[in-house]
DNA sequence: TATATTTGCAACCATATAGTTGCATTATTA
DNA sequence: TAATAATGCAACTATATGGTTGCAAATATA
């Protein structure tokens, strides 16, 4: 099986996801999924799955509530996503920015 | 063609190719495709290809002297998947922290 | 010049992914 | 109880993805 971070990534990495992920954030309430999928072009299926990639990434929550199940956004999991960025974070300045000069220096 | 943010978050949603920029990261020169392919199991062609991937997304630079290519990670655009974020950051806290009691509350 | 090295390109394969349609099930409401 | 609404499940399609092998081209070295 995929291991956390990687279900985070794939999940975000999805346009449609990350739409479906941002309309469930800015709603800040729990919605039934056919409320979500009336919001997007595609079939309630399509947006089911979609929603249930996100679940388990750990990004949505899922309760059912008689017939209904809602769904809520929650952006934690996203900590460690930033969590693995931040390592890299001290590259960003000191990276090589003109890789022809390095490899002229090199020759 | 896929936007920006998407193929950057693409990029590293698979652990091989996390594996590889990490290399390049820490290796910090620039190093030719084969003598990275090397520090890996698969074939030189399936590291290829994943360097394209992550040169698409723009994490690895690539220079050509002589009959080798110079490959060269660059941290920089996950500046821009670090500011996609940071939007979400704002609701980590204040997420509704039980769905279970948010649903009873409603009821 | 002959040989070895680094690479790209193309074809190919298996599986995953994004999306669909159709139907059955469960819960609500008239 | 009958009709409607929300959902899950399964099958299916098309395309993307991760990976392979084989071969040709270009460059470097003996």
């Amino acid at each position: 099986m995929q291991d956390k971070i990687t279900k985070i990534f794939k999940a975000i990495a999805d346009p449609t996801r990350r739409d479906i992920f941002h309309a469930l954030v800015v709603a800040a309430v729990a919605l039934p999924i056919t409320q979500i999928s009336n919001q997007f072009q595609m079939t309630r299926q399509g947006v089911t799955k979609h929603i249930k990639t996100l679940a388990e990434a750990g990004l949505v929550k899922i309760e059912s509530q008689g017939r209904e199940r809602y769904c809520f956004a929650d952006p934690k999991p996203l900590k460690e996503a930033k969590k693995w960025m931040q390592f890299y974070e001290k590259f960003w300045d000191d990276a090589i920015t003109n890789l022809d000069d390095y490899l002229d220096q090199k020759a």
